[in-house]
DNA sequence: ACTTTTGCACTGACCAGTCAGTTCAAAAGA
DNA sequence: TCTTTTGAACTGACTGGTCAGTGCAAAAGT
């Protein structure tokens, strides 16, 4: 009974339950907010009781800090190995800030619905989850800050730059380009995508040619 | 029966009665989400009855929705100004973006409130409000895309870059660097800020030295 | 001048409905 | 046997929206 709910100890059925209410939440919350939200809409769609949502955690509130631990742990781990590629093949720290953009994009594509209530979210104040939010963001944004300082340091990157708010910048701009796409022009490839994301990157926008 | 010559369509009462309103809704939904806030604390913070919000407005998305429109005209007005003001000094395309970053700065500076709220709701769907929230999107991307588009035209911009991408990318740029800016340094300068970006959006990344 | 009327703007108690969270006996796995 | 899930009933707090009534300044009436 004192199982923690976030260690993989649980049985396998109890881990499958709680799949099921993430992605029954994440979609939920994503379209219409936490608090417009409500539990029983959540058991409904992921197809279990009301009472099991109580079993596996322990309020409305946990459940959602938890989801939100458990997205951004997919996207860290996505996004650095993204960056360790590159590095193994020898490629400069562009090419790692490249390969992570795709990561970013791939990532949305994937889970566009966690996306969405991520950056709901992210800016709020006085929320019950806003210290577990600051700590998922540091986590997903010093990824980009790491390779940015490594491409300082190595002479690739000027030294005048920002790292932080750089890291920032960047990410915002993959995060709203898109989301812009998933929302306004899902036809578009991935392909399309970075290309356009990575034109912008390495300062291929003024001056004109390829 | 009498016009009240000082404002048309509403006397200037009843016109300052919504700006408060508006000033209270929009701190109070960026911090806490339109769900998670009630009419009694908007009435509350506003200081009036919570009758009287509904005098005002036919309801609570009502009030939201025509605050979404009160601030975007703010926004896109104050971008279009930035544009043509480098525009009438024979300023290059370049020079219009980055007045325009300014701009933005200077927006989210003084209406930080209200550009959380317009973040956090931007992707949702299945709102009530998503329609204005297109038009409102598509009047502020539309400035910046505008400028992109002089910019190909007169050979100042490659001809391949996308440009409703490329728009969204730097409105997003702007934005998630901005809320950073204001959530986890507020210290910094707008000078500061807008050097970075600057830096950012020429290119000035790679490359060592300035 | 000065009294009465009008109606806009506002008030705040109130209502009907909703929701998070609880409880628990019984069923279903494993 | 022990764990997990079910499902329905229940509670108590909260919320969007309503409405009969108040205050007041300008217009109308005398």
């Amino acid at each position: 009974m004192e199982r923690s709910s976030t260690t993989p100890g649980g049985s396998a059925r109890r881990e499958a339950t709680r799949q099921k209410l993430y992605e029954a939440a994440v979609t939920l919350i994503a379209e219409q907010g936490f608090s417009a939200t409500t539990v029983d809409e959540i058991a409904e769609r992921a197809g279990v009781a009301k009472g099991t949502v109580y079993y596996n955690f322990a309020s409305k509130s946990v459940l959602f800090e938890e989801l939100l631990r458990h997205g951004v742990g997919l996207l860290t781990a996505s996004l650095r190995e993204a960056a360790e590629g590159t590095e193994q093949e020898g490629g400069s720290k562009v090419d790692a800030l490249d390969a992570m953009i795709r990561a970013g994009l791939v990532f949305i594509d994937r889970y566009p619905a966690f996306t969405q209530l991520y950056v709901a979210e992210l800016w709020r104040t006085n929320r019950a989850w806003q210290s577990t939010l600051m700590v998922v963001r540091q986590q997903a944004v010093a990824v980009v800050e790491g390779v940015l300082r490594e491409g300082v340091a190595a002479g690739e990157f000027s030294e005048e730059i920002d790292v932080p708010l750089t890291a920032a910048a960047l990410v915002g701009m993959v995060l709203v380009a898109a989301l812009d796409w998933k929302s306004f022009q899902p036809e578009r490839s991935l392909d399309d995508v970075h290309a356009a994301l990575s034109r912008l990157l390495q300062g291929r926008v003024s001056g004109r040619g390829q």
